[in-house]
DNA sequence: TTATTAATTTTGAATAATCAAAATTCAAAC
DNA sequence: GTTTGAATTTTGATTATTCAAAATTAATAA
């Protein structure tokens, strides 16, 4: 029923009120900047998600998924997924470079076809960067975890999540050999030199500044 | 570069001048018939694919496709049969009810993920209904096939195509063993009553009326 | 408190794709 | 040769999505 746009806007919403943590409201200025679109572009289209019972949005305060958005919302996210997964699994593609393909099938794949994909695919619990996949009813597992900014330090602990589509910057996480479930180690931490250094097995030390070490999530407990 | 809107007219134009036989033009009424749109609705799109240089167009004469068109047109009709080539083997829906998700994919897939998905059919040349599958740098095989009005009678022979993409047509006809590689024989004809009789091994003869009996091909030498 | 500024909203306009309905054309029938 | 009718084209509107740029708001700094 939605269109592609408005796939694209719920969808984003929903991971913007995940990347702020908080179930606050989303500003304009985070919605445009994410979807490439002027803010007022996004103003316009956000009024309209919210005529059409997607979205609650209040003037000046931002956005926020309404039930019904967020169960849509949760479906795209879990299509997204699902189809990376295959993308790398069974098309045998590169983790960094599918997120592109992703984008354009998740607005093509019917539940049906999905469905089979996920079964295809061993029913995934996460896709190749290490984020969850939302259950076809939509739940969503939702774990606290840390970066590499706040987890212990000099401790063995494994790569659960990159949180970046960018593919320039996941061909550079990968040739680091930072992926999800890699083992590593913070061997080392200066606030005022806004980085860190970590250890790899069989790899040198490596130095992070803080913004991509923000980017990298971490499981506590090493297995 | 072409929008999903465009590349629908691309890919019914060339079907259309194959279903024609014809290198004709096919007139605007038969486009906004297969497409669903108003007449109006038709010309327009087709002097804007014109203008594009996708397609020739005469005013009262009709649209056929430029080489570029057809070169476009080919790939998306490639697309559109290796998704369901796809669908039915590797993803193991039925013959009968891909169409649609086909439709929708064949605009969301990229070149790479074809090609792999392509391997992994084993790079068919034809789809579930039997269409032959151009090949990737445009030659499609257009080999002369006959129907079911056409063919010798009491011979055995092999169904190649149905031409119908209707999921009602194509449940009926697999529910009667109609489907690409059955055997079957025409055991009569009469005209005047506008119906065929049709033999297949270890069922009862089927009869059936000229509309019908069009849409489904045969190669004429049964292996 | 007032001035400044950043974010947001509004306004006016554009493009793509569509429809309904009126106008046109052209071939066939008279 | 007119007339008729079917197909086609034109015209005028509508919806969805977008942008640029002006107007507004709300928070911050002075």
């Amino acid at each position: 029923m939605p269109s592609i746009t408005t796939e694209n806007y719920l969808k984003q919403i929903l991971l913007e009120q995940q990347t702020a943590g908080t179930k606050e409201r989303v500003p304009m200025g985070r919605i445009a900047a994410s979807l490439g679109v002027v803010p007022g572009t996004a103003t316009t289209m956000i009024k309209s998600l919210a005529a059409s019972g997607w979205a609650d949005y209040k003037s000046r305060k931002g956005v926020k998924l309404t039930s019904k958005g967020e169960k849509k919302a949760l479906s795209i996210l879990r299509r997204h997924r699902i189809i990376e997964v295959f993308l790398v699994k069974i098309l045998g593609f590169d983790w960094s470079e599918i997120h592109e393909s992703a984008e354009h099938l998740e607005h093509a794949t019917s539940d049906s076809v999905l469905e089979r994909i996920d079964k295809l695919c061993g029913h995934p619990q996460y896709d190749p960067h290490g984020d969850p996949i939302p259950s076809a009813d939509g739940v969503y597992e939702s774990v606290r975890q840390d970066n590499l900014l706040q987890c212990p330090l000099n401790q063995w602990i494994r790569i659960t999540r990159i949180l970046d589509q960018n593919s320039v910057f996941l061909r550079f996480a990968k040739r680091k050999g930072l992926k999800p479930d890699a083992r590593i180690k913070v061997s080392g931490r200066d606030p005022l030199a806004d980085a860190i250094v970590i250890e790899m097995r069989g790899r040198d030390s490596l130095i992070l500044g803080s913004k991509v070490a923000e980017k990298i999530l971490v499981k506590l407990k090493a297995t």
